[in-house]
RNA sequence: GGUGAUGUAGCUCAGUUGGUUAGAGCGAUGGAUUCAUAACCCAUAGGUCGGCAGUUCAAUUCUGCCCAUCACCA
C-alpha cells in the first residue's frame, strides 16, 4: 500500500531569531521529508511538510509592547525573518504558516468544543498572583521572590535555582512582578482545565504511549514514569491542564469565554492542523484524509525532548477526545551543544542562523554535520567547531567531491564529454556493491539514523577511491591504445558519484541540483540506482562543486556571535517550553527576611514512630530502598527511602525510627510513596560522607506522635 | 533530592546477545603518488573501553558502589 506521510518540526516562538540549536530540527525533519520525497509514487505517494510560527502568549505581548508595535505587526516580521533563515538552509517545507491564522482558530474552537461535548472541559476558580500596576495576571515565570526553602533572592516562581525546591509561586516569600516590580495580589479568576484525569483520558493515554512505532524506548520510559504503570495505580494520577489564560492575552478568545483566551501551548500544536488546513485549500488535498479518526495516512511530529509532555500526552489525549486520529509517532531528538557546552553568548557559540548565512559559510557544510551525528535516540549532539572543519574537508570534498573532480576531466578532454558503457561492463563489477547500497542506506534514513547512513556513503566513498587508484587514469591517459580502458574507469568513477549524490541528495540537496547539472541529468529518485547512465550520454564540463571550510570563517563566525556584555542568563534559550514562561529579568532589591518558622508550622509535620516490618532493594534503582512502616495503622505504609547506599535492607527489619506520617504520597516508577524516613547526612560536598537513619530511644512504640 | 541517559584512541563516533590480538573516520608519523582546490593510496604509532569491587573458566559487555557530564521532575 502506498504511504502518505505528514510532517512536521515543533514551531518555533515568534520572538526570537532562528540559531543553530534550533536548526538540528528543521534540518533533521527536512532530510527526512526529502528522503521519503525521493522515493517512488507507489511507495510513498505524498509527503507533506508543515510548520508555523508559534505567535501567542504573554512574552509575545509584552515584547510587542517593548518594541512599541502591535503583535501583530511583531509576528510578521519575525515569520519573515524565520522563513528568510529557513530557505537559507534549504528546509523546504510544503507551508510555513502561523498559529495567528483562522485556520488554527477554527481547529482550536473545534476541537475546544468537541472536548467540551465530551465532557473534558471544567470551569474551575482558582487563585493567581495579579499585578496591580500592569493590571495582568501573572504567569508563574514571572514572580520572583525569595525561595521559601533556603531563601535565596530573586527566584522564580517555580523552582529555585540555588537549592533546587520545587512549589508554587503562592509559597514565595516576598513575591514580586517581574514586569512591573509590584507586590502581587492574590486574586480569584475563572480558568477552563481539561481533564488529563479522567478516567478516559488515563486510559487511552496508557494504552497509546505503549503502542509500538508511537515513542522511542527512552521516551516511553519517561511516560511511564509520568503516567504509572497500571490502573491500580494509586490515586496519583495525571492533573488537569489549565488551558486558559485572562485578558490581557495575545491568542484567541475562547469562544464562550469573554475574556478567557485559549493559552498559548494549546494552540501550538493545534497549529499544525491549521497549516495543514491551509495548504490543503490551496493545493486541493482531502484535509480529512489525513485527520479523520481512522486515517490511514501517518503523521509524525519532530520535537525536541523538552516538549515530550506536549507532545506525547496533551496532544494525543486532545486528538483522541475530539474525534481526530493520533499521531502515528513523536520523534523527539537531544538539544545542540557547542564544542562540548551550551550555547554562549559570551563565548560567541550562541549562533544565529543569520549570522552563519551572512559570514558566508555553506548551509550544506552544517546540514552534513548534523546529519553525520544525528541518530534515533534523543542523545544531546555536540557541533565541535573544529571536527565541524576536518570532517566536512576530509568527507565532502576530499572523498566525494575529489572522485568526479579527478575523473571528469578526462571524459571533457579525451572523449567529447561521453561516457563509455557501464552497466553491462564486467570491468565495473566493483560499483554492484554501491549500487546495492541504496537498499541499507533507505532504511538508515527512514529510521532516522543519519549518521549510519552517512559512515556507509563515506566508505563507499573511500571504495570508489581506491579503485581509481588501483586504475591510474593519468597513467593509461599517457599511453597509446589503452582509451578504452580509460574511458571505462573515469565513466564508471562517474556512475560512482552520481550513486553517492543520490544518497547524499537528502542531506545535500543544492549540491546534488549542481551535480544533476553537470551530469546533465533529471533530478535524482531513489530508483534512479538500479540503471547506470547510459553509454554516450554527455556530461557538461567539471566545475567545482564545493570548497572547503577556512578556520578563518569559523573564527570569524565566533567573533560576529561575541557579545562583550555581560551574560545575561541563556540556559534555557533553545528550548520551546519556556516560550510561556520566559521573563525579562528585572532586578529589584529585596530586603532579608529571617528564615524562622512558628511552631504551628512545626506542628504541621506529623512525625512517628515506626517499626520497620519489611525491606527490600527496588529493582532498577541505584539508591533506594523499599520499606513497610508500622505506624500502628491497620496496614504497614510503603515508603521508599534513598537509603541504600549505608544500609543493608536485611539489617533494618525490625528496628525503629521516625517518619513523616502526613507528607503527600508520591507516585514513583515502582508504586507510591507513602511517606518518608527521617535520616542526616552531610552536605553535598561530600567531605562528610554516610546517611544516619533517626532512632528513638528505648520505650517508644509504633504510632508515638514526635512533638 | 528523585528519575533517566551518557562516559570506548588527541578529536568525532561505531561496536560488544560475555569469548582469542577492541574498530572506523579525522588528526599525528613514515612511505608512495601527482589525475584531483596538497585532495587520493599504503603503512605505523596511539586505548587499564570513567574508577573500585563482585558474579564467571572468561567482564569493555552482567550486578553493586563511587566519580563526572547532561536532561527531566508537568
Amino acid at each position: 500500500m502506498t504511504r502518505k506521510i505528514l510532517v512536521t518540526s515543533a514551531l518555533p516562538y515568534a520572538n526570537g531569531a532562528i540559531h543553530l540549536g534550533h536548526l538540528v530540527e528543521y534540518i533533521q525533519t527536512d532530510i527526512w521529508v526529502r528522503f521519503q520525497k525521493m522515493q517512488p509514487r507507489e511507495k510513498v505517494s505524498e509527503c507533506w511538510y508543515v510548520c508555523a510560527d508559534d505567535t501567542h502568549g504573554t512574552p509575545i505581548m509584552l515584547r510587542a509592547e517593548k518594541d512599541g508595535i502591535t503583535p501583530e505587526a511583531l509576528i510578521e516580521r519575525v515569520h519573515g525573518e524565520h522563513a528568510r533563515d529557513f530557505a537559507g538552509f534549504h528546509v523546504a517545507f510544503d507551508n510555513f504558516y502561523t498559529t495567528h491564522s483562522d485556520e488554527t482558530r477554527a481547529c482550536a474552537n473545534e476541537i475546544y468544543a468537541r472536548l467540551k461535548q465530551a465532557g473534558l472541559i471544567e470551569k474551575r476558580t482558582i487563585e493567581q498572583y495579579y499585578d496591580p500596576v500592569k493590571q495582568m495576571f501573572l504567569p508563574d515565570r514571572f514572580i520572583k521572590g525569595e525561595c521559601p526553602k533556603c531563601g535565596a533572592k530573586d527566584q522564580y516562581g517555580d523552582n529555585c535555582e540555588n537549592c533546587g525546591a520545587a512549589y508554587t509561586p503562592n509559597d514565595l516569600k516576598e513575591p514580586y512582578s517581574a514586569i512591573s516590580g509590584a507586590t502581587p495580589e492574590l486574586r480569584n479568576s475563572d480558568h477552563y482545565f481539561f481533564k488529563l484525569s479522567d478516567p478516559s483520558c488515563q486510559s487511552f493515554l496508557r494504552r497509546w504511549t505503549r503502542e509500538s512505532g508511537r515513542l522511542q524506548a527512552e521516551a516511553a520510559n519517561k511516560m511511564q514514569e509520568w503516567l504509572g504503570f497500571d490502573e491500580n495505580e494509586g490515586e496519583n494520577k495525571l492533573t488537569d491542564w489549565d488551558i486558559s489564560r485572562d485578558a490581557p492575552y495575545f491568542g484567541f478568545e475562547i469562544p464562550d469565554a469573554p475574556g478567557k483566551y485559549f493559552y498559548v501551548w494549546l494552540d501550538a500544536p493545534i497549529g499544525y492542523m491549521g497549516s495543514f488546513r491551509n495548504l490543503c485549500d490551496r493545493r486541493g488535498i482531502d484535509f480529512d484524509d489525513y485527520w479523520k479518526p481512522d486515517s490511514t495516512t501517518e503523521l509524525y511530529h519532530f520535537i525536541g525532548k523538552d516538549i515530550l509532555y506536549f507532545h506525547a500526552l496533551f496532544w494525543p489525549a486532545e486528538l483522541e477526545h475530539a474525534a481526530f486520529r493520533t499521531p502515528t509517532g513523536i520523534f523527539a531528538h537531544g538539544f545542540l551543544t557547542v564544542d562540548g557546552a551550551k550555547m554562549s553568548k559570551s563565548r560567541g557559540t550562541f549562533i544565529t542562523a543569520e549570522s552563519y548565512l551572512q559570514t558566508g559559510l555553506n548551509p550544506e557544510w552544517l546540514r552534513y554535520y548534523y546529519a553525520a551525528k544525528l541518530n534515533s535516540t534523543m542523545e544531546d549532539i555536540d557541533l565541535n567547531l573544529e571536527d565541524f572543519t576536518a570532517r566536512v574537508n576530509s568527507d565532502l570534498i576530499g572523498k566525494y567531491v575529489n572522485i568526479a573532480s579527478r575523473c571528469a576531466g578526462f571524459i571533457s578532454k579525451k572523449f567529447d564529454g561521453r561516457l563509455a558503457e557501464v552497466q553491462t561492463s564486467p570491468s565495473a563489477a566493483w560499483l554492484q556493491p554501491l549500487r546495492e547500497a541504496a537498499a541499507s542506506i533507505a532504511g538508515a534514513y527512514e529510521e532516522r539514523e543519519f549518521g549510519r547512513a552517512l559512515r556507509e556513503v563515506m566508505s563507499l566513498a573511500d571504495a570508489a577511491n581506491v579503485v581509481v587508484n588501483e586504475r591510474k587514469p593519468w597513467d593509461l591517459a599517457k599511453q597509446q591504445g589503452r582509451e578504452s580502458e580509460l574511458h571505462a574507469a573515469c565513466s564508471q568513477a562517474i556512475e560512482a558519484f552520481r550513486l553517492l549524490t543520490l544518497y547524499l541528495k537528502p542531506v545535500l540537496p543544492k549540491l546534488a541540483e549542481a551535480v544533476e547539472a553537470f551530469l546533465g541529468i533529471a533530478p535524482l529518485t531513489w530508483s534512479d540506482a538500479a540503471v547506470a547512465l547510459a553509454a554516450g550520454h554527455t556530461i557538461n564540463a567539471y566545475s567545482h562543486l564545493m570548497t572547503r571550510i577556512d578556520p578563518k570563517q569559523i573564527a570569524a563566525l565566533v567573533e560576529a556571535n561575541k557579545e562583550s556584555l555581560a551574560p545575561a542568563p541563556e540556559a534555557a534559550a533553545q528550548k520551546h517550553a519556556e516560550k510561556q514562561e520566559n521573563a525579562a529579568t528585572v532586578a529589584v532589591a529585596q530586603a532579608a527576611a529571617e528564615p524562622h518558622i512558628s511552631i504551628d508550622d512545626f506542628m504541621k509535620v506529623d512525625l512517628r514512630i515506626a517499626r520497620i516490618v519489611d525491606a527490600g532493594h527496588v529493582e532498577g534503582t541505584e539508591k533506594l530502598i523499599r520499606l513497610a512502616l508500622d505506624i500502628g495503622e491497620e496496614k504497614p505504609r510503603q515508603v521508599f527511602a534513598g537509603i541504600k547506599s549505608a544500609y543493608d535492607p536485611a539489617q533494618l527489619v525490625g528496628r525503629l525510627t521516625v517518619m513523616v506520617a502526613n507528607l503527600a504520597p508520591r507516585k514513583m516508577k515502582f508504586g507510591m510513596s507513602e511517606g518518608m524516613v527521617l535520616a542526616a547526612s552531610g552536605a553535598a560536598d561530600g567531605n562528610t560522607p554516610g546517611i544516619f537513619l533517626l532512632a528513638p530511644d528505648a520505650g517508644a512504640v509504633p504510632g508515638m506522635r514526635v512533638k
